[in-house]
DNA sequence: AGCCATTTGTGCGTATGTATA
DNA sequence: GTATACATACGCACAAATGGC
């Protein structure tokens, strides 16, 4: 485990000490990957190492409690209570449920809204269709082991794809949806990945504290004969994820 | 611009309203790709804006000129200064100077220390040897317009590699230095991608603020004949990087 | 049972940081 | 710049639960 220099020195960076602490012992935890159960260090040895008050690292495992990272019992100890990241697997053939698969986990979407609206110039470009052209947007969760895990935002050309949220509604998965549309298979074409602070509606959404950081995945799908289908944005909690490229 | 709900709402988060102000506004400055030198509005608007005292949204913005993304010209406005993310190319073939290509952009790369130590059970996986099997480790960085834009750690197999530091030192380049070593080639055989917070050092050799979030890339490159040759751990400064997959 | 050390949970006082008006 | 309210962080003390002797 890495100590954190002199963490009173920043009190001017806006960013709590105990949140700076809880980010940290919830890397240790989830970054070392723990074991369920594994006992932690004691209030007291977290306070020495982190330089702080234990009721400051108290308010961080507060926060980590409140997360469901881990479980405190009075006389005993702090222990892990979940620990593991969602590994999620990016490559050409990019699929929702089998990027999670051999994880031992429950996969679930839903679709939370749907609208038609018209190209930005930014997804004209991915979609390379004009901007203005008439698009279908829809607006889908994935839950894993129920609990939110990602949030994202799919647009189809309506010319091509008219009746998609219907039929994403009814299966619940993108490439089920898009095969009743003659697409037996499509292949990832490019994926760029950034991050940036969630916003209001997304912790929420995603379960989150404010300040938490998602990790953004923004992708063009692409049918066998190189045409784009679908532009997509999925927005993932940092620190629930790891991405596999 | 996507404005955050009712910011105020939020006091127990432990991220000060200034800081998460100052977030945003970096957001919509590199996310949306403005132009240097274009005029932000002024700071009553922002304050209206984020429904905060204008004495707040002005600690956001000293934050954000002091590392440079904006500047301030009494009587005339807060300009852009430094707008651009990093594109970042990650694929089969991924070479340092080769991902930041064709942005108009000046790279450099720094060799701050190197070791010989025994392979953890982590990266002795990753380089297919075995536990404790000398290596060879150097950590580097890389900047970008003489700006600090990553930190990387490089395990090498001493057996194969003995020698590559001093190689490194002297091309400054890690696909220079293997060419030394009769590596004609290499290809990304796989890539990790998590988020985490960054540590004092880090934030030190990054010239970040305390806080900030790094994009971690873990990866394992492998020759013609699909031996591993190099293990990595590169760290990006969240915000001015964006990766290509 | 009692006793004790360990560990988490709770309360209070004080100083400083944050945000508003 | 001043005044006010709340959040953060610290320090000390003590209560409550656990487990070993």
């Amino acid at each position: 485990m890495t100590v954190v220099g002199n963490m009173r020195e920043s009190k001017l960076a806006g960013v709590a000490l105990w949140r700076r602490i809880a980010d940290e012992i919830r890397l240790d935890i989830v970054g070392a990957r723990l074991a369920r159960g594994q006992r932690l260090p004691t209030e007291a040895k977290l306070a020495e190492r982190f330089s702080a008050n234990r009721h400051t690292v108290r308010r961080a495992l507060a926060m980590l409690a409140q997360e469901g990272v881990i479980r405190a019992e009075q006389g005993r100890g702090v222990f892990v209570q979940d620990a593991r990241r969602v590994f999620y697997r990016i490559g050409p053939r990019t699929r929702f449920s089998e990027g999670i698969d051999g994880q031992d986990r429950q996969v679930r979407g839903a679709l939370m809204s749907h609208a038609q609206e018209h190209a930005s110039s930014e997804v004209a470009k991915g979609l390379d269709i004009k901007p203005g052209a008439p698009l279908i947007r829809l607006e889908t969760m994935a839950f894993v082991d129920e609990a939110p895990f990602s949030r994202s935002t799919h647009w189809f050309a309506r010319e091509r794809f008219d009746g998609i949220a219907e039929a994403y509604a009814a299966r619940l998965s993108i490439t089920a949806a898009l095969q009743g549309f003659g697409v037996e298979t499509y292949t990832r074409h490019s994926t760029r990945i950034t991050i940036r602070h969630a916003e209001a509606e997304e912790i929420i959404q995603l379960g989150l504290s404010p300040g938490a950081v998602l990790l953004r995945a923004e992708g063009i799908d692409i049918d066998a004969e190189g045409k784009p289908i679908q532009f997509l944005v999925t927005r993932f909690p940092g620190d629930r994820v790891e991405l596999l490229v």
